[in-house]
DNA sequence: CGCTGAATTGAAACCTATCAATGTATGTGG
DNA sequence: CCACATACATTGATAGGTTTCAATTCAGCG
């Protein structure tokens, strides 16, 4: 996990809420300006290293975050050691809300991309929800919205041939341009279920096919038609 | 999905949701008592037989449902027409919780064993929230409990060997007695993610070695150990 | 008693896991 | 700057598991 004194150190600023740039898109976007003054809303954002892990599971916590750019896993480990990844954060998303229930967290979260990230109490979320009560509308879709992505995965990325769920994952990761950065084969495997070797194999066969086009270091261009063929299957 | 017709005939009674003997486990648990008296608080209970679609994904709707006793299944359409089966319901817990957010379900919902289930309208939760705060921790709860579920799924019933998924699924499916009723092969294997022969193999094969012992119609004993050491590996 | 749908079983083709080896990029110390 | 170590990706060969397609058995029901 973090420490205090990681956390010292990753330190990026005090967050000015109700003047953030993608407040719109935050868990605050409909709790009043002057509710989100810094005087009352202390809210300190970190820049990680790729690697990081940010919390444990079961480990004890009370804040949860918002990630503002770069990319993390959510992962839970089997009795037998296997690991598997269950969520991935992107930028905006919300992680680590079930200590708004219970100050202990559920999954391992790891950044996978140099991230960017806000780290909120969850006593503040409690306080201003009070004075806000469209916040806890906001605060479920957010619960929502994770369900229904462990929904579509449970649909997508763990059914069908290998290839098809490498093809699924990879439409997934490219942004608006196409481009997207692929994640270690290890990583891969425990998304989808299949050995690293077999997540490399399919990999491998599509960068041959000329489906991902490498533009840079560890950034491609992908073909999302070919990709979703195969995806279909 | 359920015509109001259908829901008309299987029209069970009207709940006096503040004695409901089992208030303790459900969602209004910590909603007051005059709160819920039948003036104010509006839910029909039914009836509800094996097959029948409580709804469809996609479907507009506006109530929640609570599951008093019977077992449902939730599950999604892939484009290509497969099916997944992404949450089964058990007693006292809430399905439909997305019509609080938007008018629409999100999965179809179907009758797995014989149910009786209380009609909620996302109206009334708004209205008993605004007026008893603490609910909206309970939802929360609820939300949480799905997403538990779903991850749970996502680390043990996706990954490993059949035979093992289907172990651990038979476990799941014990009560306190160690007794089951089990699914189908289809939807063990829509749940699973493996055919319906392969779940048929395993079924069949803990059958010959005692680990299912028929007690009655789809009635079994489970030896929870045996099935436990081959859900290890 | 035959009908129907579900469960089971068999055999072959196919796919994936496994184990092992090779290739490739990055970083470190001499 | 090079040699080397390290981590990761790729590839190959084989064993083993799962799917597929087909046939058979079984159970409930009119």
């Amino acid at each position: 996990m973090v420490t205090d004194t990681q956390f010292r150190e990753a330190w990026a600023g005090t967050a000015d809420c109700a003047h953030c740039p993608t407040r719109d898109l935050s868990l605050f976007a409909h709790v009043r300006s002057e509710d989100l003054l810094p005087q009352s809303c202390s809210v300190n954002h970190y820049k990680l290293d790729r690697g990081i892990t940010v919390y444990r599971s079961g480990e004890r916590g009370h804040d949860l975050f918002c990630l503002r750019a770069g990319m993390l896993k959510l992962e839970r480990f089997l009795p037998d050691g296997s690991r598997r990844i269950v969520r991935l954060v992107k930028p905006n998303d919300i992680f680590g809300l079930e200590v708004l229930l219970k100050p202990e967290y559920r999954h391992d979260a790891v950044v996978l991309q140099d991230a960017m990230l806000c780290r909120i109490s969850a006593e503040l979320v409690h306080d201003l929800a009070e004075r806000n009560p469209v916040l806890h509308r906001d605060i479920m879709d957010r619960w929502q919205a994770a369900l229904n992505e462990a929904d579509d995965w449970l649909t997508e990325l763990v059914s069908g041939h290998a290839r098809q769920r490498v093809a699924r994952l990879l439409v997934r990761l490219c942004d608006h341009n196409k481009h997207c950065s692929l994640l270690s084969r290890e990583d891969m495997g425990a998304l989808l279920s299949v050995t690293t070797e077999t997540a490399s194999r399919a990999v491998a066969e599509f960068k041959r096919a000329g489906l991902l086009e490498e533009i840079g270091q560890n950034r491609y261009r992908c073909d999302t038609q070919g990709l979703e063929a195969i995806s279909a299957g």
